[in-house]
DNA sequence: AATGAATGAGAGTTCATTCAT
DNA sequence: AATGAATGAACTCTCATTCAT
């Protein structure tokens, strides 16, 4: 009896000094819900999400179709912990970035970007499985969504405080946060694939975005 | 019988003095043609691609499920045709609002957008239908990224010619082009719908992307 | 209204000194008539019945669905009219074969089998209409089969009171018929196709086959 | 699931000593299995596989329409199985019939005739299973046609071998063999059935075949 | 006589979910 | 906890036939 949309566990810490032959009912039943769970990325990634049924699932989870229903309350359950899943992955990657940047406000949303990018190159799933994300998993992508928008806001909330913004009202601000957001995500859509498989964008992609936000393109 | 992916003729435009009451066989069938096709648009618009089934749309335009593959080839024939026909008549709108709008190219771009807004309050499904045609109606979709870029592309060449932009190669313009429709969209799903209504949004929406394009934004 | 199972016309005489371009209001009837009547067989013989439907048949005939219903009762109707048609080229072509023959019971034989060889050579379409035929156009099928008994056994008779048989029970006579009617078809399905093309069989079919009839087999 | 063309099992041995009541998970499977299988040999033989939709098998067998496909991969699937499934039935009996035989090559002949006549009295089915099957199940025919030639032919290289027929060319005997086999079944069609009802035909039949074979028939 | 739009029943197939084992 | 057979509603699409024009 799973939650619905309990997040699923991705990492795998565990505790040491455990004999590896034997595992408990607990960790038995949670390496199985990892399988499903793992089944379902690859298969939304690969195929999309109508190509991940139940039987399409399970198949590659080898288990039975019945054993699904101990672990997610639905299919619909399942496919709307995928995003949220990968988000927090996405952010704590990007966040790494930010951190490793020089101090400068340019410089680190260059690395939002392209921490994006390099997260792209790692999990190219995550493209098709956040494009098709509204519509078939909406709770899921509207976590993604909130997510996302949060963690990008407050940065750009850190900017501000440090006075590296022109603006301040925090409509704008909220603006601003959908603007970038936005913006590289079309931009990976448009650069980062070449006939579905993902390619490593030119530079001149990152360079041009900046150009955007500094100013230098409309006079 | 349809050619796959033909548009769908949406001037209504009647030679005057006919009686009303009577109607060619051609003007009955274009009828039925277009009940199917707006009850299309109606029930994606309200209830997304999925809801669209060929029982509902028929059952909305009141016709049987056969009289559809007279007009259609398939239900994907029809969805793939939504897309590129509200896409004409959307460029249409903003062609005619940047017209009318005083000669600079900044004023120009707002209303781009501001025209964009205003479309969608007139038909507030082509939100619904857009954000789902990535994966619902791949091909309508692209034919509909096609023409708006294309249409994008072509004023935003007409800036550069007048020399009201900074950036000159190709390459930079393709990326703009990308990033302001991208951003286009993105704010109009932030800022036009609440709930699923449809909601004017404030004309600082408008101000804040011009200060984005003019570089007020990073110091 | 054309009264079910009434054959077809196939002979074309035309009566002579008729202005071409000026076509009677019946003559132009009995052309449609003969254009349905061709698509038909032309749609069978080279994709079976299945795929022989209203649309396929009028569309090749170039009139609309409806006209079809001028002139025959049913789709059904149609179809069982094609086998006793053809099943008359048959017979008369074959017929024709047995008077040219030496005056030899065995190669009168023989001429009936390579006679039915030589006609599914100028119209291969028989096989595919007539091996489908049992199932799809049961009524057109028995009436073939009535013809093609009644004047096989005529055939056979004619050899009996002329004292080239050693048979002479009436059952037996059935019997024989049978079984030359259907030796000759299988033969036909094994010896004259190969992957649907029509190829001539080897001269050493007729001559096995009179072997079979001489008893020259079995000790 | 099923693989394609797997044969279904016709042998209902049960190991001994079981509860009838309890039947495993397994059985049960193989029982339901067994009941679409049976379902759609009656109703094929008695109304053609037209008839033998999804909806009408299903009812027969009763279960829910979407059981089917976990036994089936599809209709055509199960069609195509039907006629190897008889046949093994057919080749086992007339191969029993032909060792009871006098040791004579005409005597096993008409073992070969009366058992093919003999299984048709217990299974009628075959019959119209066999005639429409050219049309509606092409493989399954295809592998009948292997499996039947095959046997057959074995049978009369048998009687080569003993030097009981006056041909040797393995063409020949290959043509004999297609003789025989379709006489015996056209023969049938003749003289077992009258209005769909299976009719014992009269021993004449046999005695007038094997004349036939004899060669004492045309002079 | 010819048209062709409309009909609607019925086809095969898929699939999330349930539940007895 | 795991199984996998059973369910049945829902899907898209085909087609012979009708009938107003």
């Amino acid at each position: 009896m799973s939650t619905s949309l309990k997040l699923a566990a991705d990492d795998d810490t565990n505790p040491p000094g455990r004999r590896p032959a034997r595992l408990t009912r607990a960790e038995k039943a949670e390496a199985t819900r990892q399988r499903l769970f793992d089944a379902a990325v690859q298969t939304v990634g690969e195929s999309g999400y109508a190509a991940a049924s139940i039987a399409a699932i399970t198949a590659r989870a080898k288990v039975a179709q019945g054993t699904f229903y101990n672990y997610f309350e639905s299919r619909q359950d399942l496919l709307d912990q995928l995003l949220p899943s990968i988000s927090r992955r996405l952010h704590a990657l990007v966040r790494q970035r930010v951190l490793e940047a020089p101090d400068d406000a340019i410089e680190r949303e260059k690395a939002r970007l392209s921490g994006f990018f390099e997260f792209l190159e790692k999990e190219p799933h995550l493209f098709k499985i956040l494009s098709e994300g509204t519509v078939q998993a909406p709770r899921g992508f509207r976590m993604h969504l909130e997510m996302q928008s949060a963690s990008y806001r407050r940065a750009l909330e850190y900017e501000r405080l440090r006075g590296n913004l022109l603006i301040d009202d925090p409509v704008e601000m909220d603006m601003l946060t959908q603007m970038l957001i936005s913006t590289r995500e079309y931009l990976s859509g448009r650069f980062c694939f070449e006939d579905g498989q993902y390619v490593r964008p030119s530079a001149g992609v990152v360079e041009t975005y900046v150009k955007l936000l500094q100013g230098k393109i409309f006079k």
